[in-house]
RNA sequence: GGCGCGUUCUUCUAACGGUUAGGAAACCUGAUUCUCAAUCAGGUAAUGGCAGUUCGAUUCUGCUACGCGCUACCA
């Protein structure tokens, strides 16, 4: 019988949640959901010393923000926990024991510093310091030493770490489920440290016992662990736990807007777009680090865009709901090359999420920023303002700046407009309108405008020579919805107000 | 340095041996005769290089160039 597909997403508590990170998450969940499978959350906390206080909490709620809520993991429960490898750490050791029994791993002695120094020297040589099969056989380890040594290190309460021993000269051949064979010569890799002298296991060790027990059916994670993978190909087959392991897919890597390499933090603090879900505030700095749901991003906007960053469903369809992605998603389509990252696209896809909402729930949104502003204002009146602008909108602040000239009266006038298109005549123009719309007594876009292209046929004006002068008085600048609208909702007096006043202060 | 992975318009990508190399973003032009935005209609623009396999290579192979990743008692 097959398996049920399990998938997990095992980010470490060290930072806020980077969006190369929630596109991981993304493809594991929609991976996962595809398959009728689970998604787990599994924190990876065996650096004690890079725990960041808020990071895990961060980490769940920007999950839940994005809609890519796990079915098991912390915060979210499940049977096969605890999903906190810090609350594990009773479970690895004897997985590193049976290794060393087996005669696939050894106790290594030499300290933190004296592999520092070797490091050193060997840079000084323009050569790089490994430890792997060469030159295991000249330091201290199990290996070289004798049995008693041996022995008298580990009573004595020295430090020491397991290590892999990397078999010699072994092609390690995979089917990555998005690049294909990939293969590696153990002769090239070295032996990694799998447990620590604080009695915590690495993450290569801790990953693959995890994902055994967890049951875990497919890992799909960043390129950037692909070099490791053929050392947990060969910790399944040592541990002999290999007959059911999961199958690899490494995802591409979000690069920089500009230039190369992979998208950092720095880069968004730079060009002014956000690389994390949610604001970020270093608990150690007080930095804020912005994020797409405070900067006014929609999560179905945010994720869209994730999903077709490196992967795209080989249709022309480009906009898609949680449930369509779920329906077409497949790790064979994700691209192999990395995606750089175009801060323009996300607000592309916000600005298509904003104008498939309704003016009703739009103004709901909208409804907070207003009381803010100290506005206050009739519903039904709001949702035709902001159905009249929404669609120059790209975030729901956009509709303030689109629309505040509703509320409040310009206080300044576009200095090029007043420049260009404010004539000699044009005050006495404007005064003559005034004096025309008094005249008007059904207040309603349409009658106005009828009314207005007659008076103006009248008085042979030109409709350009006007009503940009117009538009200055009641909105402060030179751009705006239709006119009309705007006169019929600030209202008569409002209009006639604006214009005489905007003729007073630019004359 | 070593190992690994990658390389189609400016960007995200499609084409899984045969297409005028397609779409989207951006950009440019035009249309909407109040503006700006939006919208609509057009347009510019790409297979890194060299060999090989083949009747035929974007697609397969090799080399090369370039880029990225990894090379911690970090994940």
């Amino acid at each position: 019988m097959e398996r049920k597909v399990r998938v997990r997403f095992a980010p470490s508590p060290t930072g806020p949640l980077h969006m190369g990170g929630v596109r991981t998450a993304l493809f594991n969940y929609l991976f996962a959901k595809k398959h009728g499978g689970d998604f787990l959350l599994r924190i990876e906390d065996t650096d004690q010393n890079r725990f960041v206080p808020g990071a895990e909490a961060y980490i769940i709620e920007a999950l839940t923000w994005c809609g890519l809520v796990p079915d098991e993991g912390v915060g979210f429960g499940g049977e096969m926990g605890p999903y906190r490898q810090s609350e594990r750490k009773p479970m690895y050791k004897k997985y590193a024991d049976a290794l060393i029994e087996n005669g696939f791993a050894y106790y290594s002695f030499d300290t933190a510093e004296e592999l520092d120094e070797l490091r050193k020297q060997a840079e000084a040589d323009k050569q790089v310091f490994s430890y792997d099969l060469h030159t295991r056989k000249g330091l201290k380890n199990s290996l070289t030493l004798s049995k008693e040594e041996v022995e008298a290190h580990l009573q004595g309460g020295e430090h020491y770490v397991i290590r892999f021993k990397m078999p010699e000269n072994r092609e390690i051949v995979e089917e990555d489920l998005i690049r294909g064979r990939v293969s590696f010569n153990t002769n090239q890799l070295d032996d990694k440290v799998l447990f620590k002298s604080d009695g915590m296991p690495t993450y290569h060790l801790a990953n693959v016992v995890d994902d055994h027990l967890m049951e875990i059916t497919h890992v799909i994670r960043g390129e950037e662990w692909l070099p490791s993978m053929p050392l947990h190909i060969l910790l399944y087959e040592a541990l002999g736990i290999s007959e059911n392991r999961p199958r690899f897919s490494h995802l591409p890597l979000i690069l920089k807007p500009e230039g190369k390499g992979k998208l950092s933090k720095r880069d968004g603090d730079k060009m002014g777009f956000p690389v994390f879900p949610l604001l970020w505030k270093d608990p150690e700095t007080g930095d804020i680090s912005r994020g797409y749901r405070e900067d006014g991003y929609f999560p179905e906007a945010f994720i869209n865009m994730l999903a077709l960053l490196g992967w795209n469903p080989g249709t022309e369809q480009e906009f898609f709901c949680m449930n369509e992605l779920v329906e077409s998603f497949d790790l064979t389509r994700v691209v192999k090359s990395g995606a750089r990252f175009d801060p323009e696209k996300a607000k592309w896809f916000n600005r298509h999420y904003l104008q498939q909402k309704s003016s009703e729930e739009l103004t709901q949104l909208f409804l907070p920023l207003l009381k803010e502003k100290g506005v206050t204002a009739d519903l039904q009146k709001l949702e035709r303002i902001v159905g009249s602008i929404k669609e120059r909108c790209e975030f729901v602040k956009d509709l303030w700046d689109q629309g505040h000239f509703f509320f409040q009266a310009p206080d300044s006038y576009d200095e090029k407009t007043v420049r260009t298109k404010w004539k000699a005549d044009t005050s006495e123009k404007l005064q003559a309108i005034t004096a025309f719309f008094e005249t008007i007594s059904d207040w309603k876009a349409t009658p106005i405008k009828d009314a207005f292209s007659e008076f103006m046929t009248q008085k042979e004006w030109g409709f350009g020579a006007v009503m940009v002068p117009v538009r200055l008085a009641l909105v402060g600048s030179s751009s705006g919805p239709d006119l009309f609208e705007i006169f019929e909702l600030i209202g008569k007096e409002e209009t006639i107000e604006r214009i005489r006043k905007a003729c007073e202060v630019i004359q």
